[in-house]
RNA sequence: CGGGGUGUAGCUCAGGUGGUAGAGCGCUUGUUUCGGGAACAAGAGGCCGCAAGUUCAAGUCUUGUCACUCCGACCA
């Protein structure tokens, strides 16, 4: 050849440097484009195709557990955001502000939500009366802002999207059974559909929601050992129906206050899935969520046959699949590289060799394994390919985050830990805020949750101050 | 919000000491190609991020501002 080598498009090592990896991997397999306002994003088809199947997936599943949807107004009054002390101080920082109509300056201003807790209150104050109104069980699909300082693609933007639900109980204990129901949906959610593992706990009085008497989260590793927060399920008691008087009559006509909850996940879950299962060849998408599972190339189309062929081909797919058929007239070494950018599961490759011997080429996305699949009976070939690319996605991350979790119990291995092995850490902790203000201040690491399927051993000390431990914590980075 | 870097063609970038804008890739058209990012030919494409200032003259110098990006602090 002699030439001098082709310039390509090409993204970061993985490996080499995690950081800008993400970003090239967010830009070149095109889900999103920057507008001109800082952290608020162009979500192209190849992302807003991810939100969509996570919307389309999730809200199945919101709908399968009595769930209705609405939608709430966008501003909020100031007068109302100021409502719940707790809240406000946790939100006021970042909230964006509506201040003129037109030309005209507005007697109060508004905020643009930051999250509609607020607002679901307010209404909800005028619709309950009763315990037969009971529960109310609200969901929506919006977007929020936070006016944030730094931003990042999906991790964290200005204006991103996500579900916010919001229920209204009669007791503690239905608001605390909801709480926990939808943190057993998005780990279902989570784990069978984005082939993502995540450790279920409740977060530090110091982590938790602003307003909120108990938080619970579902932590995800991404593949630098970092935590990313995925989902959290919020259970309120009835802080919020006091402040915005919530009351039902109960059956012996007395006046209660309403128990609540709120949870949600956002569009950040796409950052998760590039974070969890991307590769140096860009996005890994695990088949349950992928837009297009399949990318169909016609090899030499030109030929005789060939084009017709996988148009058969693809309509058959098409009963079962979510199918791209390419049959431009790039090059068919371009095709490939771009749709592995893009991360589609499965491509199948259809050329005269192929058709001639009643058969396709079958290449996964996860292992680069190619194999040979008879054109007879294809979809059932086809749906197990995906299938194992399912569960290899969720094995492989599992095993990695399983590798990736370090149990210490004195402060030094702590530091060191966190300083050398990216991961998470598991460390018994004494309940006292200033050893997660210390941990963090030396370390780098806060707490992630208190997980529910770790039991503390007798006589446990905390990691950090020695004194007696009350809980066994995941520590680790986070995004 | 603190520290570093960067804004010139769609993308990546080059444009000493100020003198009116370039390359590669991409794009368009045509021909040949097609099993891992094709070849040739002919084209199109730029208020040099934005705003002030210095100057006869600013991509180039000054100041401001906005955005992106990396590293911290803060938050989903």
């Amino acid at each position: 050849m002699g030439k001098e080598k082709k310039r390509v498009e090409s993204i970061t090592p993985r490996d080499e440097d995690f950081g800008r990896w993400y970003t090239d991997v967010v830009i070149q397999a095109a889900l999103v484009d920057y507008s001109s306002v800082k952290g608020c994003l162009i979500l192209r088809p190849n992302g807003w195709g991810i939100w969509e199947r996570i919307q389309h997936v999730l809200d199945g599943m919101l709908k399968a557990t009595s769930h209705q949807n609405v939608a709430m107004p966008m501003f909020i009054p100031e007068s109302l955001l100021e409502r719940e002390k707790d809240h406000v101080e946790g939100f006021a920082p970042e909230v964006a502000w509506v201040t003129h109509g037109g030309d005209e300056e507005l007697e109060e201003r508004l905020c643009v939500r930051p999250t509609s807790e607020t607002l679901f209150c307010e209404h909800y104050a005028k619709i309950v009366q009763s315990y037969r109104d009971l529960p109310i069980l609200y969901n929506q699909w919006v977007s929020v802002v936070r006016w944030e300082k730094s931003t990042r693609p999906f991790l964290r933007t200005r204006e991103f999207y996500w579900q916010e639900g919001h229920t209204v109980h009669a007791t503690e204990e239905d608001a605390m059974e909801e709480t926990l129901r939808m943190l057993d949906v998005y780990t279902d959610f989570c784990e069978n559909y984005l082939a993502m593992p995540v450790i279920r706990g409740q977060k530090t009085d110091k982590e938790k929601f602003a307003g909120a008497q108990k938080t619970y989260t579902i932590e995800a590793q991404m593949h630098d050992g970092k935590a990313l927060q995925s989902g959290t399920s919020h259970y309120f008691g009835d802080g919020f129906a006091r402040a915005f008087g919530i009351q039902y009559s109960d059956k012996n006509n007395e006046l209660q206050f309403a128990h609540q909850t709120s949870w949600g996940v956002s569009t950040r879950l796409i950052g998760a899935i590039i974070m969890v299962h991307g590769d140096d060849s860009g996005l890994v998408l695990p088949p349950k969520i992928a837009p297009t599972q399949i990318a169909l190339i016609p090899i030499a189309f030109h030929k005789e046959g060939v084009l017709d062929k996988a148009m058969e081909v693809k309509a058959q797919l098409e009963k079962d699949f979510t199918v791209l058929m390419d049959d431009s007239d790039k090059m068919p070494g371009w095709k490939f590289a771009q749709y592995e950018m893009e991360g589609i599961p499965l491509r199948l490759e259809l050329g005269p060799r192929d058709i001639e011997s009643g058969s396709c080429m079958a290449v996964r996305r996860d292992t680069g394994e190619k194999v040979s699949l008879k054109l007879e009976n294809l979809n059932a070939q086809v749906q197990e390919l995906l299938d194992a690319i399912q569960q290899n996605l969720y094995d492989r991350a599992l095993a990695l985050r399983n590798e990736r979790i370090y149990e210490v119990h004195d402060y030094e291995s702590f530091v060191e830990t966190v300083e050398n092995k990216p991961g998470f850490i598991l460390a018994p902790w004494c309940d006292d805020q200033a050893c997660e203000d210390k941990i963090k201040e030396d370390t780098g690491a806060t707490s992630r949750c208190i997980p529910f399927d770790k039991t503390l051993e007798e006589g446990a000390k905390c990691v950090c101050c020695g004194k007696e431990a009350k809980h066994m914590v995941y520590w680790g980075k986070a995004y």
